[in-house]
DNA sequence: CGTGCCAGGTGCCAT
DNA sequence: ATGGCACTTGGCACG
């Protein structure tokens, strides 16, 4: 048994330790990395099987499961956070059952073999940062509505109406109402389609013109077309400008622009 | 430096003889786990910044790396396989780069304390079984049609049309066109919304009398009316019975129904 | 809690 | 490669 400053481990446990490491480690809320050899299985939405084979199983403090394979960046099994363990050993084999409750999920790992056992406590107080998200680039057009089209004025932005929320409403240039859909990749037939329906969905209730904006980075073949027919417009979104324009603070609330 | 069969461990290295190990573990096509204290840069599709804080950075033999936090089961960051490295060590950081070239997309890695380090030998030729997924209710259904409605007759799956590919096309027991939409899980309005394209599809196609069955164990609040609405038809699906129709082989096909 | 929709989605299979 | 769609999708936001 080695100890670091806040991590424990164990090499080539018996199963018998194994179990005491475990429990102890779950009961103190330690994240657990398990290596060893095991077959899983799953029962819930669907069902699977995992025959036996050496893996790494790692138990979070919140409760979350992985099991992760020597190759691939997926786990081949897991539980999302939340869920309780129970611990067994019977006939020399070390049952991990972890139980989801909300959704009658349960996870079962089989050990008959443990080569490493790492309990730690890990301190993670950094923040995440992604950007040029869907909504980073929402933030940005309404920061600098010239990035979708000169002199666009926004009035709300997701606002909800019956087929489900437009990302941002407004007035072009022309003081015509305006609902735009944006996509931060390649826009697809199904954005036309959505923008449509929000397009409509508009029209009906304001009785007056209604212009229809596709934006986007890019758009696929033939959605051109399909925007033409439908007397929609499609207007090519700079991600770098997006970027941008939107600060590199997570302090900025997207509240912060109405 | 503790040794098992096939497992070396490094507690508290200096980052000099870390950047040693992970050099070899890499060359070697070992996985490794690095516990520490890093912050994280990915560029790529979208760009993201992780600060400081302790981490399990995982790096398996086919390329692929997994970063993750204490708590959450996604990993933070990622990279899929196949990546190439770069280690490098510069003003007491070590500095960890994974690349994907086919779409241009780096992660780089930050570590200024590094707790543990395993390098590991995984052996895993275990299969893995997944059952009562779409496509198996799908089989399910081909091979037993009962299991959707007595003396129902498959004619295709997966066929194509305009707007996309229909589950299951066949006659019902009065010879109707039959249009069968499957959903797994609790089928939505989405599901109808599918059916329904597909339905309007074929008859367009075959102008005559077309049928449409939304298959699926459950559907969610609403959609039994939205169906009579639109004059289509749901047929409850047993899993249970699904699944005992369908062997609990990976090996059959579904081509070898047709 | 359900409903809707995005995601660095991923993965699979089709043309 | 591109397109269409399922996924044990997970995750968040909102009524």
């Amino acid at each position: 048994m080695g100890k670091t400053s806040h991590i424990s481990i164990l090499k080539n446990p018996n199963l018998d330790s194994s179990e005491v490491a475990i429990k102890n480690g779950l009961s103190q809320k330690r994240s657990i990395i398990l290596i060893g050899h095991c077959w899983v299985e799953y029962n819930g939405r669907a069902r699977s099987i995992l025959e036996p084979g050496e893996r790494i199983l790692f138990i979070k403090a919140d409760g979350s499961v992985l099991i992760h394979r020597p190759t691939g960046y997926k786990p081949v099994n897991w539980q999302p956070s939340n869920c309780y363990f129970k611990i067994s050993l019977i006939n020399d084999t070390l049952i991990i059952t972890a139980i989801r409750k909300k959704v009658q999920e349960s996870l079962k790992i089989f050990f008959d073999k443990l080569f490493l056992i790492t309990v730690m406590e890990l301190v993670d107080e950094g923040q995440f940062y992604l950007h040029v998200s869907e909504k980073e680039i929402q933030k940005a057009i309404l920061t600098n509505p010239d990035l979708l089209e000169k002199a666009f004025q926004p009035i709300s932005y997701e606002k909800k109406i019956e087929p489900g929320f437009i990302d941002i409403y407004g007035l072009d240039k022309e003081g015509k109402l305006t609902v735009v859909e944006i996509k931060r990749g390649r826009a697809g037939k199904g954005a036309v389609i959505q923008l449509a329906k929000y397009v409509d969905a508009i029209r009906d209730t304001a009785s007056r013109p209604v212009r229809g904006i596709l934006a986007a980075p890019q758009i696929m073949k033939g959605v051109q077309k399909m925007l033409a027919t439908l007397n929609l417009d499609y207007r090519k979104i700079d991600l770098k400008k997006c970027a941008q324009t939107v600060t590199f603070t997570k302090a900025t609330k997207i509240q912060d622009f109405f």
